[in-house]
RNA sequence: GGAGGGAUGGCCGAGCGGUCUAAGGCGCACGCCUGGAGAGCGUGUUCACCGAGAGGUGUCGAGGGUUCGAAUCCCUCUCCCUCCGCCA
């Protein structure tokens, strides 16, 4: 959400990250409707002035036992066109609003241009891929090999895009979610938390994903949004609040199930685990300063590589162009996971600096020493990782000739020292 | 599901038709005092918008109504809390 202030200051600023996302320019509509809104306001404003003026004179009038008939009749006057007032301020309001609440972020300078992912940048490779003497099979078929992946019956309870762990793959999955919790906790600082999954539309506006993309979210019948990512809830635990300023930054973590309803995704990734309906996900959110957000959000992408580095799992990370970002993301990283089984980088993190665009949905602010006037805060989020994409690359990256699977040392004391995962165990 | 009670500034809390220009407290900021700190004293401090400024308008959960005038009265809605019922 932006600032109209802002907008009329810098409209050609506006536009031009408007174009940079592929979109048209807003500037001209936005602050046409705004001059319309700010000049019924003012005149509106002088009525109400003059009315409070008059009913103070009319109570003086009437403690003083004088006739206040005309006076009241004066008012009388000025009412019916402060209600037309009213209403065109209201109805500018509205439909600048409606304008505001459904255009992106403005990508940051540094951000690449291009519309797509094809203008990403790669910035870095890290680790070595596993050099295989035989043929790397994909996950799907080491874990139903194992027995342990089970996507037939999980179509039997819930249709496509969902899957049934068992066995050592369940507990695989919950070590993934407890070896990175506690790095986050433990060494980064990250404060654990345990959010509803379920959340009221306010909390889905404040992330950005409403009104814009209701499709992609699924929701009850009493009117709860499944979260599609534990973003939502722990960027809402800041908002409506004026946070101190010494408080900053907030780091949460949270390790939640996430629900997307993949409307447009028909076709893509059918197989496996890689996109589901509902999946877990380690997520990490800053609510930081402004003049910090920036290195906030590497040392945030630091600290999702760093579990990449722990599991031994190679990776790259890419800097996405201004017209592949997410809505709400000035400039967003992505981490990119190698899988042997599809020969391919695979996302499985995504960092975004989200500068003030969700702070102002959800009016998160913190008051700044010696300054009168509270500012927003910059939200932050990333995943720190998602599991199941995680659990897809360990069971491709750290396969055995004959279908086993090595558990990787990090993980081991979460697994209760268990070293590998053999067919039928 | 049933029955009640609430929603006021960063926080707590008074107020129940016109001096609300919202008491008081806490917190915070600045100043005085002090060798320094604390205590104490003083001053300031809702937020949003309009305005170059002086200043103005709105804002007491949201929306509507009554009234010359609403935090205060009426209606609708939202949210929170308590008790009962059901229940992991």
């Amino acid at each position: 959400m932006f600032d109209v202030k802002w907008i009329r200051e810098n409209p050609d600023q506006f536009d031009h990250g408007l174009a940079r996302r592929g979109l048209e320019g807003a500037a001209r509509g936005i602050l046409d409707l705004d001059q319309r809104r700010r000049g019924a306001q003012t005149e509106l404003q002088e009525l109400q002035r003059r009315r409070n003026e008059l009913s103070k004179e009319i109570g003086k009038a009437k403690s003083r036992g004088d006739d206040a008939a005309n006076l009241v009749e004066e008012v009388n006057g000025i009412k019916e066109q402060a209600r037309l007032l009213e209403v065109a301020d209201q109805s500018f309001a509205d439909e600048l609003r409606a304008i505001l609440v459904g255009l992106p972020n403005l990508p940051a300078e540094d951000v690449p241009e291009g519309l797509d992912e094809s203008a990403n940048v790669e910035l870095r490779v890290v680790g070595e891929k596993p050099d295989f003497a035989f043929e790397p099979k994909p996950h799907f078929d080491l874990g139903e090999g194992l027995g342990l992946m089970d996507f037939e019956r999980a179509a039997k309870l819930s249709g496509a895009r969902f899957v049934v762990l068992s066995g050592a793959l369940a507990r695989l999955e919950r070590a993934i979610a407890a070896f990175m919790l506690d790095l986050h906790t433990g060494e980064f600082g990250y404060t654990e938390v345990s959010p509803p999954v379920l959340v009221r539309e306010e909390t889905a506006f404040g992330t950005g994903n409403l009104p814009k993309f209701k499709e992609d979210l699924f929701q009850t019948t009493s009117g709860y949004y499944l979260i599609p990512t534990a973003e939502m809830p722990l960027t809402n635990l800041v908002g409506g609040e004026i946070l101190d300023e010494k408080s900053l930054p907030l780091r949460f973590t949270a390790a939640t199930p996430c629900f997307r309803a993949e409307a447009g995704a028909a076709g893509k990734d059918t197989r496996g685990m890689i996109r589901q309906h509902q999946f877990t996900k380690v997520e990490l959110v800053s609510i930081a300063h402004p003049e910090h957000s920036n290195d906030e959000h590497e040392r945030m992408t630091a600290c999702a590589e760093e579990v990449l580095k722990r599991l031994g799992l190679p990776y790259r990370v890419i800097v996405l162009s201004a017209g592949d970002m997410g809505f709400a993301a000035r400039k967003t990283y992505d981490i990119e996971v190698w899988l042997p089984g599809q020969g391919a980088y695979r996302e499985i993190s995504s960092c975004s600096n989200c500068g003030d665009f969700q702070a102002r949905r959800m009016k998160a602010r913190f008051r700044p020493k010696n300054e009168k006037a509270p500012r927003f805060v910059h939200t932050l989020n990333g995943s720190g990782l998602a599991v199941g994409r995680t659990l897809v690359a360990i069971l491709e990256n750290y396969q055995n000739a004959d279908g086993s699977l090595t558990v990787p040392d990090a993980l081991r004391p979460h697994m209760g020292g268990l070293e590998r995962i053999a067919p039928g165990q």
